[in-house]
DNA sequence: GTCTCTGTCGTTTTT
DNA sequence: CGACAGAGAC
């Protein structure tokens, strides 16, 4: 391949960036104008025309989705040869320098990563050992800190002193805990997610020749998401660019939203003072979205004070227009997005997979899922981590990290009685004591628990037992593959046995869940034939494990709805978009309305949903909406006031427009909130609804149900009406078919359902 | 040592 | 409203 065909189709930006390789260069990376096939060709042109060594070369990302999509991408381009990149996540990488040098740091190079539950369960017993009531001293809200001041590199001495001087009461306490539990992950050869980084740093500033070593390999370094870095990452940067200086950062300061987490946008604004020999290159021509779509993110953004300007342009199609519905009730907002989808996929052939529907806070997605479900349509929700989650996974991934780390106490104290072995918190209490007085991990105490006289006799015999088992199982861990282990495991300490002999329901799908584990397991041990040191593979498969994320299993080109939060849409696309909940107090939150720096964020996020639209974007809020139990009005978004009425085509729910008229405002602005109101009230009458849509509907809503109806459905055919329920829109029918599909409940009006 | 009830609290969460 | 955690009852 020549020098050319790795630019071609490129614009003079794209080629630009991709030619400029020595030196820092900040490239200011719009929505959807083509950075990732900036960033993959560019490491390609280092490779094949600048005769740079593959191994040479680092590319950062923050999610593993985006790691594995560059190198599967870089290796398109050069053959096998792009393998050798280094691209990888911040925490990934940090893992790989950790694991062979944290010995230097006192640490075991076994050591494991400390999940969230972990840190909490931590934090926790730190306060009972110091007698803070968690009620006063919040075990979440200290975890936070303690994870910011992290971030910003500060030890907790450091901590104490940078924050004493704002007053709050609560900052020595927050220190002494943050010390105390580092020295307890320490103990447990554990450490946090921010650790890793910070750990990598403190390993580079003790160990100068390993620095050294690091930044002789990487000479040409590559950040992606450049904006979400915080002060570590900033540092780690530094700190490996600084003897080649060709440091390559990407990203966009309009799409930086995790402000909260400690990712700061000075890090992308400031790029030029600290490297001020930086080439700086725009990308600002968008290849995703429609004309109207740009016009409205840019208006919106453009209210942002805090803000480097830039114009995002297409030379794509004007397109639709933005459809805005105001609903009455969440329900109608569903239904409003359910008919929208059906009638799209009528009119311009979409198929689900084409559909996102975003909203600010995951409790949102409820209504949405159900109405959905209801109405046939296949959906997924990305995020609330589901699987990894579930206590089966958790307690077996304990087991797992036990082996690997005997040191772990944190992962032996919650399996120690899982399932029941009759040794109770009491008796626990007295065996982590025992422990301590020894200088003993936990485990150790189990393996010498006889020498203690504290325990009862009928604990004391429990606890040698499962040491015991530990411990075999234990001795095991080089000769088995991960799979093995797994099953020896769920074998030897009755796991497996007690769930199957529960015969419930929850029971057999934890035992489900077990066996999809154990296919995670077996695609680990396929790709990792050679285990080479005893007992590597189960450490890295415990990190490979630990670092993955909801975001890394977005499917592409699913033939469902795709449902997350507005974080979760970062760096994805979709046809069309429906952004629900857009009201003052959900979107932005409320909590974020009086100050500006979170209100500023707020509207970033908005721009990235706004941006995710390729050729259609709908924007809904509901009249009303349950929250916390109380029912709140709200008026519409702040964001829909920002973008020019001329972009919005407002709808009733017959999809008529309201503002066709010269309105000049159909929004609800909290100033004329009645005559919105009156607007696009989605009641016009019971015959309203069907009137709107052509052909999908066979206009079951239409039709009277009782029960008895025999109905015919595509998939599962011939079914009887066994119950009805509601009225009109709202008419739920449950509907007996012949199995295995048995008993489904469905929304009247949406069903793909005819009388027979 | 395990089960059930009551009280609390409520963003987002790339790793 | 509903999830989840901690305190009390068996």
């Amino acid at each position: 391949m020549s020098k050319n065909e790795l630019l071609v189709g490129m614009n003079d930006k794209q080629t630009e960036a991709v030619l400029n390789t020595d030196g820092p260069l900040l490239i200011m990376a719009g929505a959807g104008s083509g950075k990732t096939r900036v960033l993959t060709h560019r490491i390609a042109y280092l490779i094949q025309d600048k005769q740079v060594l593959p191994w040479h070369i680092l590319a950062i990302t923050f999610t593993n989705k985006a790691a594995r999509e560059m190198k599967e991408r870089v290796v398109n381009l050069l053959g096998p040869s792009g393998n050798e990149v280094w691209v990888s996540t911040f925490h990934a990488l940090c893992v790989r320098i950790l694991r062979r040098n944290i010995d230097k740091l006192g640490y075991d190079r076994a050591f494991t990563i400390a999940g969230t539950s972990e840190q909490q369960t931590l934090i926790k017993n730190i306060l009972k050992d110091l007698n803070y009531d968690p009620k006063t001293y919040n075990p979440r809200s200290i975890l936070s800190s303690i994870s910011n001041a992290k971030n910003d590199l500060q030890s907790p001495a450091e901590f104490i002193a940078k924050n004493e001087s704002v007053g709050n009461p609560f900052i020595k306490v927050i220190g002494e805990v943050y010390d105390r539990y580092q020295k307890e992950l320490h103990r447990n050869q554990s450490v946090d997610f921010d650790d890793l980084i910070m750990m990598t740093i403190q390993l580079f500033e003790q160990e100068p020749e390993v620095l050294k070593y690091y930044q002789d390999k990487f000479q040409y370094i590559h950040v992606d998401e450049y904006q979400d870095t915080n002060e570590a990452q900033y540092r780690l940067v530094h700190m490996l660019g600084e003897k080649y200086e060709n440091v390559c950062v990407v990203g966009d300061a309009d799409q930086s939203i995790y402000g909260w987490r400690g990712a700061n946008m000075n890090n992308i604004l400031d790029f030029q003072d600290d490297y001020p020999s930086a080439h700086v290159t725009l990308l600002e021509q968008n290849y995703r979205s429609t004309k109207t779509i740009l016009k409205a993110a840019n208006s919106v953004i453009q209210n942002n004070d805090e803000r480097r300007d830039k114009n995002l342009w297409t030379e794509n199609a004007v397109g639709e227009k933005i459809t805005y519905y105001r609903a009455q009730s969440e329900a109608d907002e569903s239904r409003f997005v359910v008919t929208n989808i059906k009638s799209e996929m009528n009119d311009n052939h979409y198929s689900y997979g084409d559909f996102a529907v975003l909203y600010r806070t995951n409790a949102q997605s409820r209504v949405i899922e159900e109405t959905l479900l209801k109405s046939n349509i296949p959906y997924t929700i990305v995020g609330g981590h589901k699987f990894y989650d579930r206590k089966e996974i958790q307690d077996i991934l304990a087991y797992l990290t036990l082996m690997a780390n005997p040191s772990d106490s944190m992962s032996l104290q919650r399996i120690i009685n899982e399932p029941k072995r009759g040794i109770g918190a009491a008796s626990v209490d007295k065996l982590v004591t025992f422990a301590n007085e020894n200088n003993w991990s936990v485990f150790e105490a189990c393996q010498n628990v006889e020498l203690n006289n504290e325990l009862g006799s009928r604990a004391r015999k429990a606890i040698d037992n499962f040491g015991a088992v530990m411990t075999d199982l234990q001795n095991q861990v080089p000769k088995l593959s991960v799979t093995d282990l797994t099953n020896e495991i769920l074998e030897k300490t009755g796991y497996l046995a007690t769930l199957k002999a529960s015969k419930t329901l929850e029971a057999s799908a934890r035992i489900e869940n077990i066996e999809e584990f154990l296919s995670v397991t077996k695609q680990f041990d396929d790709a990792h034939p050679d285990s080479e040191e005893a007992g590597s593979a189960l450490v890295d498969f415990l990190s490979d494990l630990s670092l993955v994320s909801a975001q890394d299993d977005i499917a592409e080109n699913t033939p469902e709805v795709t449902l997350m939060t507005l974080h979760a849409a970062k760096g994805l696309e979709f046809p069309v978009v429906f952004m629900i909940g857009m009201e003052d107090n959900i979107f932005p939150l409320s909590k974020a309305m009086s100050d500006s720096k979170e209100l500023e964020e707020e509207r970033r996020l908005a721009y990235v949903g706004i941006t995710r639209a390729q050729k259609k974007l709908y924007l809904t809020n509901t009249f009303s909406r349950m929250l916390y139990g109380r029912r709140q009005t709200n008026p519409a978004s702040q964001f829909i006031e920002e973008i020019n009425p001329d972009l919005i085509d407002a709808v009733n729910s017959n999809g008529r427009s309201t503002n066709g008229g010269g309105l000049k405002t159909p929004f609800d602005t909290p100033n004329n909130r009645q005559a919105r109101f009156a607007n696009s009230s989605p009641y016009q009458g019971p015959t309203s609804h069907n009137k709107k849509t052509s052909s999908n509907q066979s206009g079951a809503a239409s039709q009277s149900w009782i029960v008895g109806d025999k109905v015919s459905h595509k998939a599962w055919g011939t079914g009887t009406v066994v119950k009805v329920d509601g009225t009109g829109e709202n008419m739920e029918l449950d509907i007996a078919f012949p199995d295995p599909t048995g008993i489904k409940r469905l929304l009247a009006a949406f069903a793909p359902i005819t009388k027979e």
